[in-house]
RNA sequence: CGAGGAAAACAGACAGUCGCGUGGGCAGGCCGAAAGGCCGUCCAUGAGGAAAGUCCGGGCUCCACAGGGCAAGGAUAACGGGUAACGCCCGCCGAAGGCGACUUCAGGAAAAGUGCAACAGAGAUAUACCGCCAGUGCGGUUAAACUGUGCUGAUAAGGAACAUGGAAAUUUGCCGCUCCUGCGUAUGCAGGCAGGCAAAAAGCGGGGGAUAGUGUGAAAGGGGGCCGGCGAGGCCCGCCUUUCACGAUUUCAAUCAACUCCGCCGCAGCGGCCGAUCCCGCAGGGAUCGGAAGGUUUCCACCCUUACCGGUGCGGUUUAGCCGCACCGGUAAGGGUGGAAAGGUGCGGUAAGAGCGCACCCGACGGCUGGGAACUGUCCGUCGCUGUAAACUCUAUCCGGAGCAACACCGGUAUGGGAGCAGGGGGAGACCCCAGGGCUGGCCCGGCCGCUCCCGGGGUGGCUUGAGCGUACCGGCAACGGUGCGUCUAGAUAGAUGACUGUCAAAUACAGAACCCGGCUUACAGUUUUGCUCGCGUU
RNA sequence: AGCGGGGUAGAGCAGAUGGAAGCUCGUCAGGCUCAUGACCUGGAGAUCGCCGGUUCGAGUCCGGCCCCCGCCA
């Protein structure tokens, strides 16, 4: 994952929990917004309140390898958020890839011809 | 085989596809003047035994300090060793636990001093409440001996008296009448336990005397009750047992005054005395009714005296015992409370007691023995000392502070935010008044620019070759050390290990590096290895 | 990464000096009132965050662990 495409500041986190769209599936939830640059970014969020550093370090992984056997199939130039669950360290791999897909769908994020 | 305990290792593996961090390579592509950057591709490599908690110890860096010491504060604590160091590790000692292998222990000093030990308990760090014991005094009580005195009983002797009570004899013979028995023909005679009856013999029984009683009395033991600073002890009992004496029962004997009365028939009755009334009546006699006795003598009781033998009450003296109180001492055996009572057990000893003495045991200290030391011991000596220092304290040793977001450097990127800046005058002073960095400006607002201090952004280094890891040999019981050889093994910076598929019986535990290292503590599924202990079985 | 404070009854807090835990509100029962409130009387309610140790004895002293709150970078 290249660093230019990855969300950091806190500022641009709260920007799009503030006024970006945002979908909830199981296991994960989705905020999305449209950016200037041409391609996308994304963020993720693990919550101390899901549990100690293994746990935490699989949801990110397990979300952000969702994004990356996705991200072809997703319009450019939005910032993309994902929030994890309890369940998304549990849920089947298959689970968890249908569910990004769908709320992809709901948000209007995916390409024309998907 | 089962149970247990110790040490150590592992912490899914392999294969395929896609993907990520770092390092290196590339004649590749793009950008750039270059340095270089980006993309692509190949190779290598990529979380732990605890990475965790942040509980100790270090390295490293900065700050402080000439150097050192004391104090304060903190930490540690048997002894010996290991280590860079440690509160860690090893060995060993001691204590506790376990049959054992083995495990656990903040394990210095309580005889330097201070503090604390609630409640309970007589007493809590030495005390004397009760108790035990000796002595003195006072009081009480029991027993014995001696003695005084009062009352009383039995026996014996004597006396007095004839008062009193009881009893017997006598007066009571005789006469008359009636009656009875025997004899007799009858007149009459004799007699009044003479006879009759009864198998026989003997007397016996009952009553009175005399409320002689559903037995009585005495002693001992038991039991009960009462009195008694409820102590020593004393008193009572209608309860129980035993013995003795008397009585009663049945055969006998003995026996509770003198004596006396009565009994199945007969064994006799009446009169005589006194009084009253009535009748006949000169004297006298009769009838009825009522009353019962008197005299004399003797005996017994009674009365008095003496002797002797007792019983009992009230006292006195002495001795002995016991109890109570008081005083003065001795003692620490006993008091069952406590976590703890000041060595334990036994014997002796003592007025009672006590390590007071002795034997055995336990503990402390000193000496000696062994050991490098803690420590140890069939040794010797002196002693018998509560616990608590995770209470203060003492002793010994160690410790300057902060932490990689430290710190250093680069560009001049960002050029930000905040605070503060001369003086003059009055007054003895406290204090008061004017003014408030510079330029613009008469002043304020505003704008621009300084000086000092604080805070703040980005990048690079620090950053992984280190008290490193593996292995062989040597030294050491071990921890560990030495030498040789081999080897380089994450270094991110919003934070890299994931997804899918297949095989292995299953892979399911706790859990993610953030400067590094040595430990400790805490969490943890499962597997394996080594040697050990106990029990059972087989040989 | 470093540091500080706290955990005691349903709630909010004392007790922190070793000797066995209290206050206020709440709750329950009774009284007062026509009734409610207020008031009066009485009662119940506590693994002192958990585990272990020191001590005769621990809420208190010591060690380890868990949770909550706050500060600084």
């Amino acid at each position: 994952m290249k660093r230019a495409v990855t969300l950091k500041e806190n500022y641009e986190f709260r920007r799009l929990y503030q006024k970006g769209a945002s979908a909830v599936g199981n296991g994960m939830v989705l905020y999305c917004r449209k950016n200037r640059l041409g391609h996308n970014r994304l963020g993720v969020t693990v919550s101390v309140k899901l549990g100690h550093a293994v746990v935490r370090n699989r949801a990110r992984r397990r979300l952000r390898e969702v994004y990356r056997l996705n991200g072809d199939k997703l319009r450019q130039g939005y910032d993309i958020i994902l929030v994890a669950r309890s369940r998304t360290t549990t849920a089947p791999w298959k689970d968890l890839n249908d569910t990004f897909l769908r709320l992809c769908r709901k948000l209007d994020l995916l390409k024309e011809d998907v």
